[in-house]
RNA sequence: CGCGGGAUGGAGCAGUCUGGUAGCUCGUUGGGCUCAUAACCCAAAGGUCGUUGGUUCAAAUCCAGCUCCCGCAA
């Protein structure tokens, strides 16, 4: 059987398994790479490629960096030059343009990490988490102009568990990926797969997340915080202010009492944790990172408060 | 050279400015109380104060270098 060609359009390490997989496979040939360009980043602003890159590097593939690819034509040049079977974008971040999307000799697929058309956009897994939802997926489509917009191929649906954290579900996803993928390509090459059009009815936006929505307020319930909290975990992480500190909260529990206080009084210190009151309910604390320390738990922070007074 | 916080028994912290006996809240172990306990009382074990050098009669503390961890910003 004859490879199939790719160029994989990818920045961040939620794809790396997928770009990992085609090269391994011996079904695919990956032709080149294209991710954003090396920026500054991390503590002491050094010189960071992405994830799909370093691989790349590795393992002799071809690297292109545009800066916006759409206003490039020696990269979209160099592109045509390798004659693709495809392009898969998976969390590149740039909109291609529709002389892009026209390259390769079959399809410009794309993979999204939630069951389209719920949580188009930027940022599915934590607004599916934040959410409440108890299930999403992944789903493969052909790339159109629009945001997340085209007509799918495949989808893989995979369930949120109640603690689930955002690291865990971007983990699932990485994990489900490959084989997607692999089937799309193969689907669509051999006239399998009719892609079909996403219904109207359920359309959603994910929208980036803003840093307000960070900091946790304690007027809502315990299970809108603790869906917040394990929603953006580590990425950036839910906090409040603490004695003019930003405490992260790691890992909670809800609980259903109702106990006398003010919102946002720690009501109770206890083996199991903090337990704060809520809008509705208590949250209990059992994982925290203050603000130039380590993540440890709750009932250790508390410790040193009272230790330190 | 982007800005900043930190390293002290097993955990979390105070003590550093103003050098002079290793402290607090927990945990652990043993004992006591109790029908019983994660509660209470008593006792014990456990620390080269990140590392190297300097100043000093004397350094966790002052000075200089180094290592590691973390937050912001991007």
């Amino acid at each position: 059987m004859e490879k199939i060609s790719i160029v994989f359009f990818g920045t961040p390490d939620i794809g790396l398994k997928s770009l990992e997989h085609f090269y391994k496979s011996d079904k695919f040939d990956v032709l080149a790479v294209v991710t954003q360009p090396d920026k500054p980043s991390g503590r002491g602003q050094k010189l960071t490629l992405s994830p799909i890159k370093q691989f790349a590097l590795e393992h002799n593939i071809a690297v292109f960096q545009p800066k916006s690819i759409r206003k490039e034509p020696e990269i979209i040049n160099a592109l045509k030059e390798l004659k693709p079977d495809f392009f898969v974008t998976f969390a590149f971040g740039q909109i291609l343009s529709q002389e892009v999307l026209d390259i390769p000799k079959y399809e410009t697929i794309n993979l999204h990490v939630s069951l389209l058309p719920k949580y188009r956009g930027a940022n599915p897994i934590q607004r599916a988490i934040i959410n409440g939802e108890t299930k999403t997926g992944i789903c493969t489509m052909i790339t159109e102009l629009g945001l997340d917009c085209g007509n799918i191929c495949l989808t893989y649906p995979i369930e949120i568990t109640k603690n689930m954290n955002c690291i865990e579900l971007f983990e699932i996803c990485a994990e489900k990926s490959p084989a997607l993928l692999e089937q799309t390509l193969i689907g669509l090459k051999d006239g399998d797969i009719t892609p079909v059009c996403q219904c109207k009815d359920g359309v959603c936006f994910a929208d980036k997340l803003k840093k307000e929505e960070c900091k946790i307020d304690w007027s809502k319930s315990a299970a809108e915080i603790h869906n917040l909290v394990r929603g953006i975990y580590k990425c950036p992480g839910a906090y409040f202010d603490f004695q003019g500190k930003i405490i992260k909260v790691m890992e909670t529990e809800p609980l259903n009492e109702q106990p006398e206080g003010s919102v946002g009084e720690f009501v109770r210190v206890s083996k199991n944790g903090i337990d704060v009151k809520t809008g509705n309910g208590i949250l209990r604390l059992i994982k925290v990172k203050p603000e130039g320390k380590g993540e440890m738990f709750a009932r250790d922070w508390a410790n040193g408060i009272k230790g330190g007074k």
